[in-house]
DNA sequence: CCCTGGCAGCCGAAGTTCTT
DNA sequence: AAGAACTTCGGCTGCCAGGG
């Protein structure tokens, strides 16, 4: 059977193609009896808008891709799903569509079931992406295709491009003043793996904050597991004095909180626990983590606008936002 | 002012005709 | 016979015109 077209209301209606575009569209200046009239045939016949043609006569598909890192879901933690949620919620209220595409920063552009392919072809205007790497292959994609998107996180790459990121450098520099101020002397930071700038800005302030006090310190890169901090943790509490860890992702603090507890250490009595991204379900560890905050509220309210108006724009300069991180206090530190 | 209708043109693929 | 150069096609809406 064919598909029923605007055309074929008009004429089951007698009414003109553009009345019913009107209708469809809920334009002012329509009677409310032919309204209703042409509402019901449409309602009859099971209509609705052929979105290609509708893309084609607008340039424009109302449809934005979120690319996220493919890669077994090694790298994807609680925070991104919270970002994830948000901005999809955020998206779907200014009436746009959204297509979740996993592709990874490493690979090569070849694979046309993913979103690339949609975004050069037309099928979807503009691109929020997640987990950027160094020398990222889809930034230069979408770069070099003139595709708008933004980056959450930063770009070191590119001068031009749009990004909406936490100052990570500050993280790093007020988790380490901020246990060190508490009077800690042994610290240490558990990040994800090195390719990822977030983790080596927070590295880098971190560092740089334990230098400036004199502070005892050291960073582990790769740690991207909650077994593999509790590992880890384990064997440094048996060999070493450390009396506080900094953790890049609040639930990975959940593999030190056992392994402090079964070296028979208190928390923080004995030893602290810092948390970053303020999840939800932290305030309900035992005790409750004291984590950095990343407001994700903020952080996809300034991602949806700022892609939405470089869908908009003609001219495209390109807008950086730094968001600032802050500690949220709790019972661990 | 309110309501309605006509038409161009979005864009690339496929089809058609013209040129060598 | 093969390529170049046009034309058509698809569904929809912004703009403009026109009747009451």
């Amino acid at each position: 059977m064919k598909k029923v077209t605007i055309t074929d209301i008009a004429k089951l209606t007698g009414y003109s193609i553009k009345t019913v575009s009107r209708v469809i569209n809920n334009a002012p200046n329509v009677k409310e009896e032919t309204r209703r009239k042409i509402l019901q045939v449409i309602e009859e016949h099971n209509y609705s808008v052929n979105l290609l043609a509708k893309a084609l006569r607008n340039s424009e598909t109302r449809t934005v891709i979120l690319f996220i890192d493919r890669r077994k879901g090694k790298y994807w933690n609680e925070w991104h799903d919270l970002m994830l949620k948000s901005i999809m919620v955020k998206l779907k209220d200014r009436g746009y569509k959204v297509i979740l595409s996993p592709s990874s920063g490493e690979e090569t552009i070849s694979n046309d079931t993913d979103g690339f392919h949609l975004l050069k072809s037309g099928l979807a205007d503009g691109a929020i992406m997640f987990d950027v790497i160094s020398k990222d292959c889809r930034v230069k994609y979408l770069r070099a295709n003139n595709i708008p998107f933004i980056i959450i996180g930063k770009d070191m790459d590119f001068t031009d491009t749009s990004f909406v990121d936490l100052d990570n450098y500050l993280v790093g520099f007020i988790g380490a003043e901020y246990l060190i101020n508490k009077g800690y002397k042994n610290i240490v930071f558990f990040l994800g793996p090195k390719v990822f700038n977030v983790n080596r800005d927070r590295a880098q302030g971190f560092e740089e904050a334990c230098k400036k006090h004199g502070v005892t310190h050291s960073v582990f890169y790769g740690i991207s597991t909650i077994k593999g901090i509790y590992e880890k943790t384990h064997e440094l509490l048996s060999r070493a004095t450390v009396d506080a860890f900094f953790i890049s992702g609040d639930e990975k603090a959940l593999g030190a909180y056992r392994a402090i507890r079964e070296k028979g250490l208190k928390i923080p009595e004995d030893v602290a626990v810092l948390g970053i991204d303020n999840l939800p379900s932290s305030e309900y560890m035992y005790p409750p983590l004291t984590s950095i905050d990343q407001n994700v509220e903020k952080f996809s309210d300034q991602a949806v606008n700022l892609l939405i108006e470089m869908m908009h724009s003609k001219e495209k300069t390109p807008k950086r936002i730094i968001l600032t991180p802050r500690i949220v206090e709790r019972q661990s530190v």
